[in-house]
RNA sequence: GGAGAGGUGGCUGAGUGGUCGAAAGCGGCGGUCUUGAAAACCGUUGAAGGGAAACCUUCCGGGGGUUCGAAUCCCUCCCUCUCCGCCA
């Protein structure tokens, strides 16, 4: 959410901002509703005035036991006015709160213009995609052929969209979680973090994924207000929510691995085949919650934290910059991490990394206080996957399947997997 | 699931219809004293919105209601605690 002052100062600044990423911003809406809701706001208030003096004159008047039945009468009819006027801003604000909740965040200056994803920009690129002397096999075929992966049966427990793993290939799975969890913590300064998988719709709204992607989310049906978590984000950041931190707790850094839960809607026809676009899907998050200025530094850092991984695993990839038009609705800036994946012959991403701003914060009202000013200040948030784990285990199927279908497990996962060093079809 | 007790400022905790945004204590900040610190004493100390400011409004778990007036009464939801039952 931006702030209302913001928007009220400069508005056409601000729309001609929103409008460098596609969104048109609705100037005469807002200022009509800002105009009508300042007025209604002054009455009402001078309304609210009138009636605390006057009800406590009546007060007075009682105590020195007066008869205060002529003072009653006087009042008679300011309730009704007072209630008239005052549902009448009620309204205003709930139509400025939803307008607003809706504007997505102003972009850094540093995010380049585009339309979508092919006008990303490429900022560096790590690794050299291995040149196979054979034609290298896609994830479905290797886990398929090792009998470790099975799309059938998870269709007919689940449906479409999920899998099931058995034998190493779950194994190794849990090996990623455990190496990743296990380098945030120990040589990134992360705090491990375990929260709820199902979270209500405060929290969405939080964090920016209510009101408006609703349909991205599977919804628990009943009276209880729950929603299946699409990331960690969203619990992890909410953990701020309504709070006013001290400043020596900043930053917070912290790190969670959790299962994540995705519609897909609108993505028919998109990945169909194979772990990369699942309803359910492994994730390890980082999450940090800075002073404003040090928001940009940590982006920096956080995404080097999830590149490190990468490194480790002997992956090749390359570090995207989101252009204007495919950044999130909520981000300010974001890079992009993207695996090579051999069967497909391309990048794909494994990693996302936001620096948020105020953006959620102020939504969150997530604050601490500022020693210098004595005022509670909002917070910068920022996060990142590291990494989305069911897309790292595909890429280490893809990237190092040797020609007999075996799987070379990475060095740094070998500890994790008691020194095994290949998933092989005998294996479990 | 059944029975009961509660949710008040950074914390503890008073307040059951009227100058209550809220006593008191602790904590924080500033000062006096001191070579310095501690102690003691004095002062100060919540958040949000509107306004150039004076100042005004709102907030005592959330929402709704009664009343001229609600932290206080009523309804409803959420949460915490105790006891019983059930359970990974």
């Amino acid at each position: 959410m931006l702030e209302i002052r913001l928007i009220r100062d400069d508005i056409d600044a601000v729309a001609a901002r929103l409008q460098k990423r596609g969104f048109t911003l609705d100037i005469d809406r807002i200022r009509s509703l800002e105009e009508e809701r300042k007025q209604v706001q002054v009455e009402t208030q001078d309304l609210q005035a009138e009636r605390n003096q006057r009800s406590k004159a009546i007060g007075r008047a009682k105590a020195a036991g007066e008869d205060i039945q002529p003072l009653k009468d006087e009042i008679a009819g300011l309730g009704d006015k007072l209630k008239a006027v005052s549902g009448r801003l009620d309204t205003l604000q709930a139509e400025l709160d939803t307008l607003l909740l809706s504007v997505p965040n102003l972009l850094h200056d540093s995010v380049p213009e585009g339309l979508d994803e092919n006008d990303n920009v490429e900022i560096r690129r790590i690794g050299v995609p291995q040149a196979f002397s054979f034609s290298p096999r896609d994830h479905v075929e290797l886990g398929e052929a090792l009998g470790q992966l099975d799309f059938e049966r998870a269709a007919l427990i689940a449906g479409s969209r999920f899998a099931t793993l058995n034998g190493g290939l779950a194994r190794l799975q849990r090996a990623l979680i455990q190496y990743m969890l296990d380098t945030h913590i120990e040589q990134h300064g992360y705090t491990e973090v375990y929260v709820p998988y199902l979270v209500n719709s405060e929290s969405l709204k939080g964090t920016g994924q209510l009101p408006k992607f609703e349909q991205d989310l599977f919804k628990i049906d009943g009276e209880s207000d729950y929603y299946l978590i699409p990331t960690a984000e969203v619990p992890v950041t909410n953990l701020v929510r309504d709070q006013i931190l001290d400043a020596v707790s900043l930053p917070q850094r912290m790190v969670t691995h959790t299962p994540c839960f995705r519609s897909e809607a609108g993505s028919y026809g998109k990945d169909t085949r194979g772990l990369i676009r699942q309803h359910q899907f492994e994730k390890v998050e980082l999450v940090q919650i800075v002073k404003p200025e040090h928001s940009y530094e940590a982006l920096e850092q956080l995404t080097g934290h999830a590149e490190v991984l990468l490194k480790s695993l002997e992956l090749p990839y390359r570090v995207m910059l989101l252009c204007s038009g495919d950044t999130g609705f909520s981000a300010a800036k974001t890079y992009d991490l993207e695996v090579w994946l051999p069967a497909q012959n391309a990048y794909r991403e494994i990693s996302s990394c936001s620096n948020f701003e105020s953006f959620q914060a102020r939504r969150l009202k997530a604050r601490w206080r500022n020693p210098e000013t004595g005022k509670p200040e909002l917070v910068h948030t920022v996060n990142g996957s590291g990494l989305a784990v069911g897309r790292t285990l595909l890429a280490i199927m893809e990237n190092h399947q040797n020609e007999d279908g075996s799987i070379n497990i990475p060095a740094v996962l070998q500890p994790y997997m008691r020194g095994q060093q290949r998933l092989e079809k005998a294996s479990s």
